[in-house]
DNA sequence: GGTTGACTTTGACGTTACGTCAACTTCTAA
DNA sequence: TTAGAAGTTGACGTAACGTCAAAGTCAACC
């Protein structure tokens, strides 16, 4: 039996520009050309097409299904790579369908365009790379499942504590009040027990850490700065001597209460 | 305040290539371009970016993004189409999950290639085009949702059923029975019964073009004729003898049987 | 003031798996 | 014979950038 191009072609539910492509990469070779240059395909090329658009639907490159029919590669191992790559491909859209849906959510519920509230605050999945790299990867997964495990309401609370605390680190900018002041250095303690908040642990070099990242990063610097220009760097100055005084004293004052 | 192209791409979590694909492709400008070429970007630009970015992260196009952004078309409306399109693939990818994981599970389990056996019988989720073209899709969405609901043992039962009746065909066919006889008839009622499972009624109509669909088609004959070249002729034919005798005949028969 | 290294520009090709012309030839049935 | 269907090769298009390449710019150091 000898099917022409286009009599394969429709009965594997193809196209002929499909099947001159894989005869191109060299996946599937037709059985005879005419001297007339048709292409003529047999029993086995069917299989072999068939064969090709399984694993096609199963989501593997057209090199990879070259490897495994060829036999170059042993299949499961070509499989069980794959099905990783789809889990975690399924884990990824379910994140979005959830992202898109309360999004769509809250802009339906009047919240405006809610594209600006995401960015408010502070968005733990944003910064993936960065937190990574300055904390380890370890840190950065218990803050995000600790983040995803909130729900929206306990999410807004959150992010509106640091927006209270920014918004307070302003007014006290504003007025003059001195970093090390006791003041300034309670909003700073408020800060720092927010951010223990997602992290369980704060050191004192993750605190320094994080505010020069205020100043260094805009993102940041954009959060604090609209309560008044240097109100980022007024909030770093104060997290600098909270970490290096303050806790310091704290635990001297702890101690000597314990021992006292 | 102002940043370079690498200031932002580096406080966005991008590429300065990004950047300047946004300017091409019109989606993102910079607030100024110095007499040496360079892109300078400001505050604007940054939360632009960022809800660029936010909206790229929920899987829009750049187009759709832009379009967003501009406010010619209501947010809503492509979040809405994109989140079907989420759900849609979610879908897709979780029966591919199904499907390699069962391939893999019998790819160990020793049964050969059982790339091969997929194609055996009869696959309903190959020929969707077909099959709606000539029934028309609610019939293939119900014949298709049956299939899914078996479990591996009854497809692979259902499938046998089948295999077995073309080997009749087959052994019928090479001893030369008519296809007239009750015998041959006998087979080809099972092949009709078989068929009922998966669409309830079978109506003459379907049962002949399924027939000649054995014979037009390179898929089915493959099926048919590894019992001797010619059963999938023969079958066909002993289907419209069915079709349009017998079954008239029993139709007859049961409305006797029912009156007397 | 020259050199070095980091940063910038435009331009253009590469990626994936084909779709879609275009220009031309060949087969088939009336 | 002639129209129409089917075949061929060749080449560009797609989405969203990655990745050179060649060349100009800027800041700092010796």
């Amino acid at each position: 039996m000898e099917w022409s191009i286009q009599d394969l072609a429709r009965s594997a539910g193809t196209t002929s520009r499909t099947l001159r492509h894989y005869g191109q990469v060299g996946l599937l070779a037709p059985s005879r050309i005419g001297r007339n240059g048709y292409r003529y395909y047999d029993q086995e090329s069917l299989v072999r097409l068939q064969r090709i658009l399984l694993l096609r639907e199963l989501g593997l490159a057209l090199a990879d299904i070259g490897q495994v029919l060829d036999g170059e590669r042993e299949p499961t191992a070509a499989l069980r790579t794959h099905l990783r790559l789809l889990l975690r491909e399924r884990e990824r859209i379910g994140r979005q369908i959830e992202s898109v849906r309360t999004t769509l959510r809250k802009t339906e519920g009047g919240e405006q365009l809610m594209v600006e509230e995401v960015f408010d605050g502070f968005d733990h999945t944003q910064y993936e790379q960065e937190v990574t790299q300055r904390w380890g990867r370890e840190a950065y997964q218990r803050a995000d499942q600790w983040w995803r495990s909130l729900s929206d309401a306990d999410k807004k609370a959150f992010q509106q504590r640091q927006l209270d605390i920014a918004a307070d680190f302003g007014r006290a900018h504003d007025v003059g009040i001195p970093v090390e002041s006791d003041e300034v250095q309670a909003i700073t303690q408020r800060l720092y027990d927010w951010l223990s908040l997602t992290t369980g642990t704060v050191t004192k070099e993750y605190f320094v850490n994080l505010g020069e990242m205020y100043v260094a990063d805009p993102r940041f610097t954009a959060n604090y700065d609209v309560h008044g220009d240097g109100t980022a760097v007024f909030t770093r100055d104060a997290m600098k001597v909270y970490a290096e005084f303050v806790r310091d004293a704290m635990k001297v004052y702890a101690e000597r209460k314990l021992s006292g």
